[in-house]
DNA sequence: TTGTACGCGTTATCAC
DNA sequence: GTGATAACGCGTACAA
């Protein structure tokens, strides 16, 4: 419908060419300003937008970023695609979106596209994909970034965080108070490869200290604070656990919010850890111990590292960027 | 790089021609089914995906529904867009997301990229664009839903709610429980023209009662959390109101932590108000008064009702979903 | 069942 | 500074 003229009715209507039309609409040299003016004007009011598919297929550089994030209902998400936008649209390149639901053959199905459409790179989140993802990223040659974890082998390159190091981090601040019946509410197996890595992390932190098992809660989907409050009374009942941590900061609100309405206190009674340091801590009256992760950061950092790829520079193939810990109140102190 | 060979050099490898490999690829009939096996095969081990740019150029129908966001950090669009999604796939369309960031020039960028690969359908949030939004997108004759918000004249389809209206039904349940000295916290001005809306309504519902003005605080871009808390000290100080309206329910929250920390009682000493009823709810101590959004359904109900425009069908151009008054006990009882 | 010619809208290249 | 022509990779229509 749009092409009820086109560039053909654009260049007739100002009796000009096509190439000067796509000279012009493209802000390239070899039109006379007066010309070019008037042609855009013209375009304008023509309601004219230049066929994208046909520039693709003609040239064989693209400007597309594809991002994949496994859900928009966490704003660690948010964060890293923040920070990534920045810069890749700083960089003159765009970007597109998509959810995979936490889904490895949606996700599959998710590559294919955006290889259809013959990208300049791709970032996925995360490091364990189908490995089909794998061999289409590498055998079209596409720039590919995974982030938010990190592994040995990345697809291309890499730039995230280790989140064994993150559980062990905090794990070993946890067990040092003295905490020795610690549990873990999490999802199920399969769905949150990183939470499973941070559980490892706690795991080995209370494993350093004697305690060598860690009971692992997954809660069934529902919303991530119910979740969290579900998940914690289905652990306390089960384990009767010391100090409870949690997948994420929302859950472990959920968890506190059961702590309260069950009468018991915290820290006093149990503690509680959650990861990531989002916003609602910020406001909490008692602030939550957690691990602030670097996701902006990543963003950034993934982002350059990406389009210098695309540029053909390539530095390390796997950045890992440091976490810190939040110590909080949620457990007891010292 | 992926054109090292593409579908001339399955074809090749095939030993059949260009159209043998489409047809197989496309799944059509007029290929031995051995044939296409092979076929599969071929292409699979040598990465060929074929080029979207190229079939989209040489279609006129296309299977795309771009979908402008204001932002991801806000579960709201992050429902409309689950329930719309669901829609979309399971009618043979894809989606691809872009976020404005709450700016109507990226918003009107936005839709001219969209514009350039020819959709079959755009979706934008709201009602309020850029003037030429509206002239790109009638020119370009492409089904265009608005949602989340409705009015008189949408561009095309409209499948959303009057915040006026969802403001008054909270307003006055909110004055009717006597409460005299309303505030609200929001953003700037422009920022979000339905929260405006809604405070419109709420100041509606207290001119009923002879209450003619609604202090309104607008708090400065920062986490929404903080935002409610700063908000909530900032209005308590410059208006003394009995009862605090707020944006949202996050910004609710953020001020219901101000208020304790303030040693105020809510409902007691202060009411307290938000908006859409999201997850943090149902765990709350104090269950939140608020307005329950029909979001999912408005996501649902939109990306059908743009499918069907784009199979030429129209019915109403503009629904408006109910919402939905959550009575909580952030406001005193009647 | 399989192959050939042409067109989709744009840009690169070369000629004027 | 401007215009003509040949790709780009695929799908449609038709021919074999």
């Amino acid at each position: 419908m749009i092409e009820k003229g086109g560039i053909h009715g654009v260049a007739r209507a100002a009796g000009v060419s096509l190439m000067t039309v796509s000279r012009a609409m493209r802000g390239v040299e070899g039109v006379s300003e007066g010309k070019r003016a008037e042609i855009l004007t013209i375009a304008r009011s023509l309601g004219y937008v230049p066929n994208n598919n046909a520039r693709a297929l003609s040239q064989s550089n693209s400007t597309l970023i594809g991002v994949s994030l496994p859900t928009l209902f966490n704003d660690v998400f948010a964060d890293i695609l923040a920070g990534m936008r920045g810069t890749i649209e700083a960089q003159g390149y765009s970007s597109v979106i998509d959810t995979t639901e936490y889904s490895a053959q949606a996700e599959r199905r998710w590559v294919e596209r955006v290889l259809s459409w013959r990208p300049a790179g791709v970032v996925l989140t995360g490091v364990q994909h189908d490995p089909e993802v794998r061999q289409l990223l590498r055998a079209a040659g596409v720039a590919t970034l995974e982030t938010w974890d990190i592994c040995d082998d990345p697809i291309d390159i890499c730039v995230g965080m280790d989140h064994r190091a993150a559980g062990l981090l905090l794990g070993r601040h946890i067990a040092r108070l003295g905490y020795r019946r610690p549990a873990f509410v999490g999802v199920e197996r399969g769905q949150d490869p990183r939470a499973e890595g941070r559980a490892r992390g706690i795991a080995q932190a209370f494993g350093e200290v004697g305690v060598d098992v860690l009971p692992v809660h997954a809660a069934p989907p529902d919303n991530t604070y119910r979740m969290g409050a579900d998940g914690f009374r289905a652990v306390l009942a089960a384990h009767a656990p010391d100090v409870v941590c949690f997948l994420s900061d929302p859950m472990a609100f959920g968890g506190m919010m059961a702590a309260a309405r069950m009468g018991l206190d915290v820290p006093g009674d149990i503690g509680i850890a959650g990861f990531n340091h989002l916003d609602l801590n910020t406001v909490l009256p008692l602030e939550l111990t957690t691990v602030r992760t670097p996701r902006r950061a990543m963003g950034v950092q993934g982002a350059r590292a990406l389009i210098a790829r695309i540029h053909g520079v390539v530095q390390e193939r796997v950045v890992a960027l440091p976490c810190e810990l939040v110590p909080g109140a949620t457990v007891r102190a010292q």
